[in-house]
DNA sequence: AACATTTCATACCAGGCGGTATATAGTGCG
DNA sequence: CGCACTATATACCGCCTGGTATGAAATGTT
């Protein structure tokens, strides 16, 4: 994040691309392919630069990897923390699901979950960005359970209910979903799913 | 399938491997790393055996993972169609999350599930092979949903439940699962969301 | 023993990978 | 202008990938 007060004019030749609109095509990229799916040749040549480019803008691979994971979180997973904001239990759940299948089937080719595909398609090398996605996800998991925990609390759950368990059993579907975008799955069928297992949600 | 009584006498050299022994440990490197993630070198390695030998025996490196795909879903899928023999609706999922459970967590490191690891994972490439693990999974879940139609029409789900919807969405938490599984997550977590969801599940 | 046949082990191949050296072109400053 | 500085484009590097050519070793047949 630059501060803009504190930055001086650039004194050499001034780049001619745009690192934003760059690294929002290296995300696309990498959404399509995963991380070790995604070649050098093809972010380059999705992102309009050249090889050095990168390299001198965004570090290595792996660090445009992460810069791509922030700007996913903060745009497409922004749902989630909206989500924890519905009066209900049962809404947060629902904006969940609904947030989730508005990611998942993103009007682009680009199907499924940025962080499953890197979660799961990484077990080979880049132990790093394994630990650095399940981090992310933990702590998405500890938010929602708190807000369930205040549910129950609040009598907004009936009372017995395990906060921990039901937002595991939440985040576990969302997974589901995002590997059933990832196959041949329409939009209709995990609107399906999403409905039976709403139906299935414990009320008050 | 060798038709042992047709085969005549082997004329040249004998192998010195086990070709069943050999792609059971290449089925353990391919579910550690997915298709894509398997070199050569490491799946050599773990069979005990050079690269022209795996190509004599095997053909190559698609077809061995096919082979090796045809193995797991008969050893280790084997709980699905047991599963489906279960006299109640319930009773399927039962045994469906649980044997998913025995499978995800194996006694060797190797964790999650080979169908999504492969499904995720190559989105690159081997797009015949992503159709062929597709394939396998939508004949499951036909097989899913008829056996909840039976569980319908015998009275042995609520009236008005709709088989294909509870077929998806069990088949989702099993996803679900998988995921999970391939994190961090350990086999007591993964026990509580399966215990979450059969409490979720209708009753007649 | 000589042969045909099959497997084995070593070395090798072209191609793609992530990453970089180098030289040129464009900028603000003095 | 010349200078310091930074981005650009091209070409290149070592390494690993899936896949193979080749010759030796081990069998059954004649």
């Amino acid at each position: 994040m630059k501060c803009s007060f504190t930055s001086t004019k650039p004194r050499g030749r001034p780049r001619e691309f745009d690192p934003d609109a760059a690294l929002g095509n290296a995300l696309k990229v990498f959404w399509k392919h995963g991380y070790e799916g995604a070649s050098l040749a093809e972010l380059t040549e999705a992102m309009g630069i050249t090889k050095p480019s990168l390299y001198a803008c965004f570090g290595n691979k792996e660090a445009l990897f992460k810069k791509a994971l922030d700007l996913y979180e903060r745009d497409k997973l922004a749902y989630i923390g909206k989500a924890l904001e519905a009066p209900s239990a049962r809404g947060v759940a629902e904006r969940l699901l609904n947030g989730s299948l508005e990611t998942y089937c993103g009007s682009a080719g680009a199907q499924g979950c940025l962080g499953v595909i890197s979660l799961v398609a990484n077990t080979t090398e880049a132990a790093s960005i394994r630990e650095h996605v399940i981090a992310r996800r933990k702590s998405s998991e500890t938010a929602l359970i708190a807000r369930f925990e205040r549910a129950l609390a609040e009598g907004d759950l009936p009372p017995g209910s395990r906060p921990e368990a039901l937002a595991q059993c939440l985040f576990t579907i969302l997974q589901g979903l995002a590997v059933k975008a990832q196959a041949d799955t329409t939009r209709a069928e995990l609107e399906m799913v999403i409905g039976t297992f709403l139906a299935m949600w414990p009320s008050r």
